[in-house]
DNA sequence: CGTTTCATTGATCAGCGTCAATCGCTGTGG
DNA sequence: CCACAGCGATTGACGCTGATCAATGAAACG
């Protein structure tokens, strides 16, 4: 089954039987790429849209320095560029990170998807918008972390998005990536990434060895990258939530109650110093940092 | 008309008379918010879509370091957090640069809207998605620009979008935000910022005074800053080519041809040293750098 | 087996952050 | 009307994070 893997990873909105049906007979072929083959490249007009089966893929852009920057990391269950089916081209390239497995699925049949079911289209609307919310967290990591809790963050992302899809084994994980991929990633040179990757491992928190990724210290690993998996929109947030509580969270706290549905706030955004100082709070509470 | 500034920023797949209008009508109401004021809290469940209709607003996040990290910047005609409809809630926050103007439409209308035409909801998808492709190309921007070529990035960025909404004055644009706002988005402190925006307006690129943009000499600006437009899929690519050629462009040419859709590239994503070497190239022939 | 890629480490240095002080503007209350 | 507080802009001094340059070894590959 094609889409299993990306249903397993986007269970909401819950699909009928009919439409899961339609969903996986859209599957034009199935094909296979060499590592760091070239996939999709930027500005070309697409005719159809690619969902990772085995591997990873990278989404990326080069500078006319010459630096290039990683936008997103793909795996098993992602539907890399179903933004082509609106947008028609991408802005960034697609490669092949490592040997991968991809089906296709043509325009014309997301089209005809999405004249079928209004369910199923919101499926794969949300799909696309998860994948932005991850674009957003990476912008954090890039503009407000450490070069150490960049990568730090990275790890814990690729654990909780592969273990969803059931390719984690307790805590570690294949990464088949090169140190010069995590640096593209993370806005970082190549040696800095390595000195941090040994750092990591030094204070206990992470381990990083030819393509396998192991977790030494979860809790706190999560703690020194900032780690907070809601922007996952991971199916069970409260499990999540036991599991790693959200440090974070404190924030929304800074100032009393807002509108009923959120979306009449009644505070200011200022005021950085105090907020600075909740949260310092929250995490000595916890007996953090 | 409330959608008239949307509809003028995303102009395809073009909607019929009875789609517009459907979609003006599932406007609830307009509302107005002062400045700094928080319009939705990460995490709050959402039942409604927030259309920015005047002023500026940001969607950020704060860290557990107490950074602001700035996600976006949105113009009048932005659906600033339509994303919260299909994903229930936000992982970020959303909050007025100025006093604002916004309309809101309740998600039960746009569940409506998007059972009722698929060309809509195509149209809905679209904006969202390229306001995915611009926090990519913020994570370009901080993770692969240097702090002075972030800000000039965001200038030419700003001038475009404002542009489309004609919202700009020959080369000069109202932008009432703080030079901390600039920080905030360019993952830079103020102080730096400060400093870089004196280098640019000694260097003759571009002048921020007091929430007023002057672009002193485009070209170099846009040259500075490694701005190409492409990721806005702004209407009418060809126009813009003219008016602003396109660097960055020869890169697409770094080997020969792919195959006929693009999808089945043909070339490796390694050999950085020669793709660097054919970008040299290129910008040499255009006289640059 | 040569060639290339990747990982690793040292030395050096620059870009940007941090700390601190000043100045101007605005709003506010006595 | 003035004193004062708060915020934003600006500038200087200093130091750290992370880039750059360079060299080596190991592993992968054709």
């Amino acid at each position: 089954m094609i889409t299993r893997l990306f249903l397993q990873t986007h269970r909401k909105p819950i699909l009928s039987d009919e439409d899961a049906a339609a969903l996986e007979a859209a599957c034009a072929r199935t094909q296979e790429f060499a590592a760091k083959r070239i996939i999709v490249r930027e500005q070309m007009p697409l005719t159809q849209c690619t969902l990772l089966l085995n591997g990873f893929i990278e989404r990326f852009k080069d500078t006319a320095e010459g630096r290039r920057q990683i936008l997103a990391i793909h795996v098993p269950g992602d539907f890399v560029d179903l933004h082509s089916y609106p947008l028609k081209r991408l802005e960034h390239s697609v490669a092949a990170l490592t040997p991968v497995t991809i089906a296709t699925f043509p325009h014309p049949e997301i089209r005809a998807l999405t004249e079928r079911s209004a369910a199923l289209t919101e499926l794969l609307w949300r799909s696309t918008l998860v994948d932005a919310a991850i674009n957003r967290e990476w912008i954090v990591s890039v503009g407000a972390r450490s070069a150490a809790a960049r990568l730090a963050h990275l790890f814990c992302e690729m654990f909780m998005r592969l273990e969803r899809i059931g390719m984690t084994r307790e805590l570690e994980f294949d990464f088949p990536v090169t140190q010069i991929d995590l640096a593209d990633a993370t806005g970082l040179t190549a040696v800095h990434a390595n000195r941090m990757l040994r750092q990591l491992r030094e204070q206990g928190l992470v381990e990083f060895r030819q393509g396998l990724v192991k977790i030494l210290n979860w809790d706190a690993l999560r703690d020194f990258a900032g780690f907070d998996p809601g922007y996952l929109f991971s199916i069970d947030r409260s499990v999540l939530a036991v599991r790693l509580p959200v440090t974070v969270q404190g924030r929304t706290q800074t100032g009393a109650g807002a509108g009923p549905c959120g979306t009449i706030g009644s505070f200011t955004a200022t005021s950085r110093a105090c907020a600075i100082g909740a949260l310092r709070q929250v995490r000595a509470e916890h007996g953090r940092d």
